[in-house]
RNA sequence: GCGGGUGUGGCGGAAUGGUAGACGCCGGGGACUUAAAAUCCCCUGAGCUUUGCUCGUGCGGGUUCGAGUCCCGCCACCCGCACCA
């Protein structure tokens, strides 16, 4: 070998064009070996590659190449998640074509990620917002509308008045228009539904299962889905209705001193129509956000109907009032208010002066005790309830279930949190739903043979609204049935449809069809899926619905898309700015030099405050482009950066002096993968023992997505090996070095692996065997505590008798010392790790 | 507000209830060099009366021979909350 440098800019394209000639990573249905799928959640194609894509692709990577390295055939594909706002938004800044912007990202992103060496399967890359997806989609959507699991509601969206348009959450700020700064409104519109509550009890059950999912994302899914049984009774009112609530908290029932309905509720909008004021408070209520956030921590508010509601059972009349805090689509809408075991209620009840009666005690002695400003929603005994008193919480509970079940006022129901999935867009970038409106024959499905439904080409975003609505001939076509005059469906699907199959067309990608079942069964479920935590409930969700739904159907057999997920945190980086009065303005990165203790402008050499270590974003500028740092360092050291220190679980904070560190690596190993020495022999048996376990070490690492632990251990033995003399050892040592890295540092290794002269590409190359004998030492350190602290080790071995190992560290002088004679009462020993001696 | 998570040296972090700080970064000292870069070697939690001792894993309690790890109560920050992807 000779003793040129290491040049990555040479060397990354030279093997990425060797694995692209070679189809390396193409996968092979058809093949004897066992299968993997690795997938990482696709990306949107913003434009440019984050930084955080670089990670969350490099894990997976890892992942993918380490099972072709141990005999399996991995499926490694790539694609786009191209629908969504982000290109409309393009369209109209600056007045490009959403599809045109879409795609000439999609191929500055595909350069970078090649750019990268990842170990995927090009060939299988698909972009949603082409037709030869998208109509595979609307297929699979009218299949579902046969099935029964699509259906039509009116639903809630906030409305920009000025822009025309329905606006995302995200658009409305402060209750106004991002845009156009209006007030925003909401509106009811007539809109596409998935059933997903028909397979709730399903989707929670199936989360016991996930045994590879952790089990924070199993948690916040099973909260979310929010089963929950309790008891939907009548009140009777004073004009004569009946009122329906739900509660799941029936034993409080004794202790309830309101009824409070929702603004849109039917009560609510009866009485509205009769009062002004009432109306107002009507109003005021559908102003402001529509998120869940800002209604629950809004203040609350109400508006007493003058209505009462009579008690079940004491007969007792309660106020009745619209309150801000209740929500329409959960239970009934309605609810009977205990503010003493509600805090919700019981804010309310202190700001309107209701009471707030005490009917769950620690104890029945506690009866009267008073509340200490906020409500009580533990366990405990019922108290002050007639009957109820005296009982548990769940006994009392299903008392009240059995009276009102007897009296025919009510039942025992289990209501879900979940709700149907609504997945109508009023935007044009997005799947057209397949659907036509006849006056004649109402809503007709597109016939199979009609799709797909294609967007039009010829829109312009300059006019508010739709682009789809308002567009010339696109809406107008023939009724499908009668032949009559008839109009499109002018909504497109929420994006979370098209990313709640993509993982099935990866698969196999007929033109005729979504995918083909049998393909799909070769490679489903996907056994390692990586991702961001943010996407632990909705994506990951309606995932999980879609491949269930299309189970029911009978399309596939597999349940469960994913059998094991990982969620890898985000990748953060300090930020510098100055304080110009109120303002303050950021800098980038690369317009600051960085020293040990302050960071200078480099424009005017002054000093700027070095913030806090956050997520990168535009806004604070602290965001660093993969090209850049790929072009400065090479693609290997930014990958080791990316598994380096942090666990992948966790933020992982960019820094300039970190990946000059892991550049000095890379060149460090390429210095030692030459001294391979043909002349040497011998063995050196601590260092084999060295090189396998950490062999065995790097393989569990990597298999357990615990990176960092995986590259440290690279680090110890390549320490190891640069100490150690030449020997046959020692070449056995590097050459494993280099197949270690081969996962990790795909480039250098085969650039290592072409100059050791081992043929063939080390993509290709066999993971390391390890001897089992190697992995266990011989001799081992006891610790030697007395009174809990570490007072001296010693040398044993392995295996060493407990006797033994007291008399050796009673024999310390250090512990002896320590003792000072005191009395020997108790002595523990932990076989192989420490003893301890208790005076 | 509700749900979920995280917290260990100057920094990122390691540690089946058993030697806290592996490994990396930063910093300091040294070697090589006319010099620098690169490279290599050593040191690097705090304090003290320094053969050693004491303190130390966000804060306050508890269990245990022994707690970063388990339990109870707090604090701070981060993620999600259904039309962002």
């Amino acid at each position: 070998m000779s003793g040129q440098a290491f040049d990555p800019s040479q060397a990354d394209g030279r093997w990425q064009r060797a694995w692209d000639e070679a189809q390396t990573f193409a996968a092979n249905s058809n093949s004897a070996k066992p299968k993997s799928y690795v997938l990482e959640m696709f990306p949107y194609p913003s434009g440019r590659i984050h930084i955080g894509h670089v990670r969350n692709y490099t894990m997976g990577d890892v992942l993918a190449r380490y099972k072709r390295m141990t005999g399996h055939e991995v499926l490694h594909p790539m694609g786009w998640d191209a629908f969504g706002m982000p290109a409309e938004n393009a369209a109209m800044e600056k007045g490009v074509h959403p599809g045109g912007w879409t795609r000439e990202n999609i191929a500055n992103m595909k350069a970078q990620l090649k750019r990268l060496g990842f170990a995927l399967d090009w060939s299988r890359e698909l972009a949603t917002c082409e037709p030869d997806y998208y109509g595979h989609e609307q297929a699979l959507f009218l299949k579902l509308y046969e099935a029964g699991l699509v259906y039509r509601k009116q639903a809630e969206v906030n409305w920009d008045p000025v822009d025309m348009t329905v606006l995302a959450n995200e658009q409305v700020i402060d209750g106004k228009g991002w845009r156009s700064g209006a007030e925003v409104q909401k509106r009811k519109l007539n809109q596409w539904f998935l059933k997903i509550t028909d397979f709730a009890e399903d989707l929670l059950e199936g989360l016991g299962a996930l045994e590879g999912w952790p089990d924070k994302v199993r948690l916040m899914q099973e909260n979310w889905i929010g089963k929950s049984t309790g008891l939907e009774f009548s009140f009777d009112l004073s004009n004569g209705d009946k009122l329906p609530v739900y509660t799941t908290r029936p034993d409080t029932i004794f202790g309830a001193s309101f009824v409070a309905v929702a603004a849109d509720h039917p009560v609510a909008q009866a009485v509205a129509a009769h009062s002004d004021e009432a109306k107002a408070f009507v109003e005021l209520c559908k102003k402001g956000g529509t998120t869940a956030a800002e209604l629950e921590t809004a203040e609350k508010l109400g508006f007493d109907t003058g209505i009462t509601a009579k008690h079940p059972f004491t007969g007792a009349e309660l106020p009745v009032f619209i309150a801000n805090f209740v929500l329409m689509d959960y239970g009934t809408g309605a609810i009977m208010a205990v503010p003493g075991h509600d805090q919700r209620d019981f804010e309310f009840a202190t700001k309107y002066g209701l009471p707030i009666p005490r009917v769950v005690a620690a104890t029945i002695e506690e009866a009267d005790k008073p509340f200490a400003g906020e409500a009580e929603n533990g366990d405990g005994v019922i108290v002050n309830s007639d009957f109820l008193t005296g009982m548990s919480v769940d006994d009392a509970k299903a008392e009240v279930i059995r009276r009102i079940e007897a009296e025919g006022r009510g039942s025992g129901k289990t209501v879900w949190r979940l709700r149907d999935w609504g997945v109508s867009r009023q935007r044009y970038w997005g799947t057209p739903i397949p659907f036509i409106h006849c006056e004649a024959c109402g809503v007709v499905p597109v016939p199979e043979d009609q799709l797909p439904v294609t967007l039009p080409e010829d829109v312009d975003f300059k006019t508010p609204g739709n682009p789809l609505l308002r567009h010339p001939t696109w809406k107008h076509v023939d009724c499908p049935e009668c032949g009559g005059k008839a109009e499109r469906e002018t909504d497109t699907l929420d994006t979370f449809v098209d990313s709640s199959w993509y993982f099935l067309r990866f698969a196999s990608q007929p033109g005729d069809k979504p995918f083909d079942a049998a393909e799909v069964a070769k490679w489903l479920p996907v056994e390692q899926y990586i991702g961001g935590i943010e996407h632990a409930i909705l994506h990951l969700l309606y995932a999980r619905f879609w491949t269930r739904a299309l189970a029911h159907i009978g399309m596939i057999e597999v349940k469960e898309p994913f059998a094991s997920l990982f969620t890898q945190g985000m990748v953060t980086h300090e930020t510098y700015s100055r304080r110009d009065g109120e303002r303050v303005v950021y800098y980038a990165p690369e317009e600051i030099s960085r020293e040990a203790e302050r960071a200078l402008l480099t424009a005017d050499g002054g000093e700027v405050e070095i913030g806090r270590v956050v997520k990168m974003s535009k806004s604070k500028k602290n965001v660093v482009d993969p090209d850049t740092i790929i072009a400065k360092y090479g693609a290997d050291a930014v990958r080791w950066f990316m598994l380096s220190d942090s666990p992948p679980e966790r933020d992982l904070p960019w820094s300039e002096a970190g990946i000059e560190g892991c550049s000095r690596f890379v060149h460090r190993l390429w210095r030692l993968f030459g001294q391979l020495d043909a002349q040497a022999n011998g063995e050196d048996k601590a260092l084999t023992r060295k090189t396998h376990q950490t062999i065995a070490a790097v393989g569990d690492d990597v298999t357990a997505l615990a990176f960092n632990k995986g590259v440290a251990r690279i680090y110890e033995l390549t320490s190891a090996v640069e100490k150690a003399q030449p020997s046959a050892s020692r070449n056995e040592a590097i050459r494993t070095l280099a197949l270690l890295l081969a996962p990790m540092m795909p480039h250098l290794a085969e650039e290592a692996w072409h100059a050791m002269d081992e043929g063939g590409l080390i993509a290709d190359a066999a993971w390391p065997a390890v001897d089992p004998a190697l992995l266990v030492e011989d001799e081992v350190t006891i610790a030697i505590q007395h009174k809990g602290k570490l007072r001296d080790t010693l040398t044993a071995p392995k295996g060493a008798a407990k006797e033994l190992l007291e008399e050796m560290a009673l024999a310390s002088e250090k512990v002896q010392r320590s003792l000072d004679g005191a009395p020997v009462r108790k002595i523990i020993v932990v076989p192989d790790r420490l003893v301890n001696i208790v005076t």
